[in-house]
DNA sequence: GCAGACTCTTGATCTATATCAAGTTTTTAC
DNA sequence: GTAAAAACTTGATATAGATCAAGAGTCTGC
């Protein structure tokens, strides 16, 4: 699977065969079944992490016990725990597989030296950076200002594919509402 | 005024003097009345933008003509519009000053440069990033989870002194709630 | 292939927060 | 310094969405 990652290093930057060599040699494969976890709370990260195939959730438990889902993340996307990874602390997340999956892993180490060594590799480390906290920004434009409703039609517009691979209990609670609440906007919703 | 960005930059990042009078023959020294835009909605953003004085507002108009406030940042921060930076499209944002503020701005071209030929200048651009998208992710986190009082208590705890600068009708906003329910809230709490 | 366990749906009821409205206090502008 | 405009408070009422509960579908493991 480690074809897909160079696929998306070709799309996203330029490198010459030796620099993607390099890259290579730093690589760690990892497999994960439905429900097993990459990271578990209490956990400190050490990865940056790109998925070649499957779909992982990033969640975290309130003290009433209430599961909250952080995000989404299939192939062709990075995961894992910023915060954690950037203070070595120990993260509040988990992150575990909603359906099997293989990852590309890098040590962080190997992958700040990567960076420092390949220019073109940083360059494309920051605009999805860049990306992710655009990202992050409309999603707390969304979740101040849409209704359940608006909330929903505009994660499905977002992510076409992705309702049909998740259980609506995550969407549910990506989107800050109950499992019920989005049952009767999807019956509403399928009327019109 | 430049002082104060002078001063945050000798504290982030270790430049030589050439490099640091390089950099301040860039900047663009702006300063803005309470009320005034720095950018209003459907302009093209296009700086960097450091605050050395005051406090700015970021925020959204809806259909329905409700404002929400995004972000509030003051002194020895960085303010501006990404989304409208990165891909040179009309802002959906507003962001004006709540109190007379002074700036220090970069065209995004010359802070580009910048960023490309001081390499220290760019791992400290990048660091700011990456502390944004965890400040923006522990939102969404809170957003989700919290209550409309554990909201405002996570508020004072993070951001003390914000509650003394800023109206509470857009505390309110930036929070998610009615300035209605922030004035209950706020009675309650000060019982306690 | 079946039992148990999840997941989704639907209905009844409840509740946190919104909305509407009016009064009070603070700020702004001349 | 004063009048007008904003900002904040408080009360009464409304409502979106939560919670509780029970039944129907679907998946999973042996």
């Amino acid at each position: 699977m480690y074809e897909v990652f160079q696929k998306y290093l070709e799309d996203k930057t330029t490198l010459t065969q030796s620099e993607s060599d390099y890259i290579q040699s730093f690589a760690i494969i990892k497999k994960l079944r439905k429900r097993q976890y990459l990271l578990q709370e209490g956990d400190i990260w050490k990865y940056d992490a790109f998925i070649t195939k499957g779909c992982l959730r990033t969640y975290s438990v309130d003290e009433k016990g209430s599961e909250h889902v952080n995000s989404f993340s299939i192939e062709n996307w990075w995961t894992g725990d910023r915060e954690s990874l950037m203070f070595q602390q120990p993260s509040r997340f988990n992150i575990d597989a909603i359906e099997d999956s293989e990852l590309v892993l890098f040590t962080h180490e190997n992958f700040e030296m990567l960076c420092n060594e390949i220019p073109a590799f940083n360059n494309m480390v920051n605009a999805i950076l860049q990306k992710s906290f655009i990202a992050a920004q409309n999603r707390i434009q969304a979740s101040l200002s849409f209704t359940a409703e608006e909330k929903y039609l505009n994660f499905i517009a977002k992510y076409p594919g992705f309702a049909s691979r998740i259980p609506q209990t995550m969407i549910a609670s990506y989107l800050g509402m109950t499992p019920e609440t989005l049952s009767r906007i999807r019956k509403q919703t399928a009327k019109k």
